[in-house]
DNA sequence: GATGAATGAGCGTTCATTCAT
DNA sequence: AATGAATGAACGCTCATTCAT
């Protein structure tokens, strides 16, 4: 965690830290980023980024749990509909959100996909550490709960289901961004198409079935 | 690639450099990998790796290459069954292979991972450029097969479906590596568990079937 | 010398302000003590210490001269004994009182002793310059009535055994203190041994003499 | 130890960076030597150095063996008479060796001294952990023999004389180099009745005898 | 063709000191 | 009078790459 002293910043230069590390963070990478380029970025003194973190990993969990907090700004407002809607209404809107929050906030995006796909590194398990559990017992619990609703199948192994949808859902991401690539990268429409033939996917699977 | 010398190798330096190589990259991933300690680990002189390769990342090239090359020993009998068998039974054989690949491979197969999950890396495009779509085409053959055959929704999205069962085969090495993690890892009863519980969620999905 | 707000400091603060000072140069020496972390210690504002003191040489040189002071409180009293006690006794004490003071005052005395030991540093210049000669005068003074007294052979030469006298004191407390360090360190008995060798080997010599 | 490498330089180079290193730890003590000020000094490359040396305490550590050795073409020979003179004369002549040491590598001395008397360092635990008992057990059998033969007391605790003895060495040297300070430094004349001096009084004591 | 010494820019980090509030 | 944020030079050390032998 930063300092006291970063909280006390006027945002305006506290944003600037922040915008600078995130760019810096997006275009070298974890390895690469040099805190000498963030703090010029910055305008800042070298001296005073020391005084903000206590070093450079503590700077990248920092932006790693803003990342995390303007995720939920995405997710958390789907997650109020639990037990409004049925299940894959709910994933659908997760997914789409994961999405929308990629497409707007490309670089928090990129920072977090990069951690989770890191390897060896000491600083990927200090922050994964809890982070990740979390995230397969929420599923599980969404899952045991559509089971009971008679909304899936009961011979599902739903630690597995829920640890593939987490995956799917960087993949999902993942992938659409890639599609974008070649085209306009905020077309509500085909987002939703997009999520849609996940979730399709998904719940009916692609085996052709006796009674098409 | 590596420079016309390399290949001049008497075959036991060449394979000396290439696993000090890989167990560099390996343990230090991509961007900490470091040409000195390669060399040591090679003992060949410095000077002499930049007569066979033209920079680090001319050696990563290679590295990706040369996993490329090793898994298709893998996946390529597999392939072999095209026709024979049945599509789904096809596509699990295929995951098998993988995850056989990453368990004799570790090394290879963790340097894919990485590469594949790299961000705003030069390196990274000019490496996945062609190879992506190859292996998009490929499944996508193999899909239009199947749905001919009758094994196959007909209302799919070929080339969606083409993406995902790709990105699923990360995912499952993925998280079966980490299962492992706790236990014996060349189970080959429990791998084919695990691949089994993937296959029957991606061909017939989660949701529960009026007719169950 | 501190500048004359720090004497004006209620003595709670400025003994927080000393404690500090002697705790960081004690655990990390005069070259690697750190401002930061001295005014860390007392809870006050780096820009007070520098309201406080001209300069970290200035808070260093005060430090010496307040172990200095209390180090006078422990010979001081043996020195009301000049005249009434014989040459050797009152040597004695001075010594004893020496370790008297390093045991109770373990970080000034250390302190001390790394000035002492300092090698081509400004400020060791700086502070020994007048307080060298006081010691050897005060020695020299003491021994000429000693050798009035009969007390002394005549034919020695006083300001050296005087130099000789304040050498040795150091390494007796030097010593002793690396002796208990095996052991416990306030046995008055040990001490007291301790002393009587060196006042013993100082006072007779090492060598046989025919009456023995 | 320094690295191999350094030890192939040819001998004008490798004397420019030792001699470089003495200068700056003479100048600057232990602790402020800076490496970038020696590679300035020595006129190498900054990544040369640490071809050469495994890390500032490597190359500190090999100063001090060089001083050893040096200081041993002094001391050396006068212990080849031991057997040959009496005690005192041979402690007389290592005394004089070690002044005439200090006096011709002052600096090598001085960087001695310093580590010496360094407090709370891991490097000189490191340093010292066998030299100091070595000395202490030469001069304890020196002593012993010298008993034997009847020159000293016999009710000497030998470890403690032997103690002070290597604590009288140091002494001497610094305070005959002090005294120089203020004249010629290498007359040797002088240098002799200064540790004439200190023998008579380690011999003899200072306390007139009663058959005087 | 092989060698490995040399290079120097760059890294993350610490520090005594200044100065606006 | 007190504060503590800001500064930027300097630190020890690593690195990919070059090039003379």
């Amino acid at each position: 965690m930063p300092k006291e002293l970063f909280f006390k910043l006027d945002e305006e230069k506290r944003d600037r830290v922040i915008n600078a590390a995130v760019d810096e963070f997006y275009e070298y990478g974890y390895h690469k980023a040099s805190i000498s380029r963030i703090v010029k970025r910055a305008s800042i003194a070298k001296g005073s980024f020391y005084h903000y973190f206590e070093e450079k990993d503590d700077l990248y969990k920092y932006l790693f749990e803003l990342g995390g907090e303007r995720k939920i700004k995405y997710i958390g407002p789907v997650l109020m509909n639990i037990g409004a809607v049925d299940f894959f209404t709910l994933l659908r809107d997760t997914y789409l959100a994961g999405i929308r929050f990629s497409i707007s906030e490309p670089k928090f995006s990129a920072i977090g996909q990069e951690l989770v796909t890191m390897t060896n590194v000491k600083i990927k398990d200090e922050i994964m550490a809890e982070n990740d559990q979390k995230g397969i017992d929420f599923f599980m619990n969404l899952l045991k709960m559509a089971q009971v609703n008679g909304e899936l199948r009961l011979d599902l192994d739903l630690e597995f289901v829920a640890k593939m949808i987490i995956a799917f859902n960087m993949n999902i991401v993942d992938l659409y961004l890639k599609e974008c690539g070649e085209g306009p990268i905020d077309e509500e429409e085909s987002m939703m198409k997009f999520v849609d033939k996940m979730i399709d996917m998904l719940s009916l699977g692609i085996k052709k079935q006796n009674n098409e």
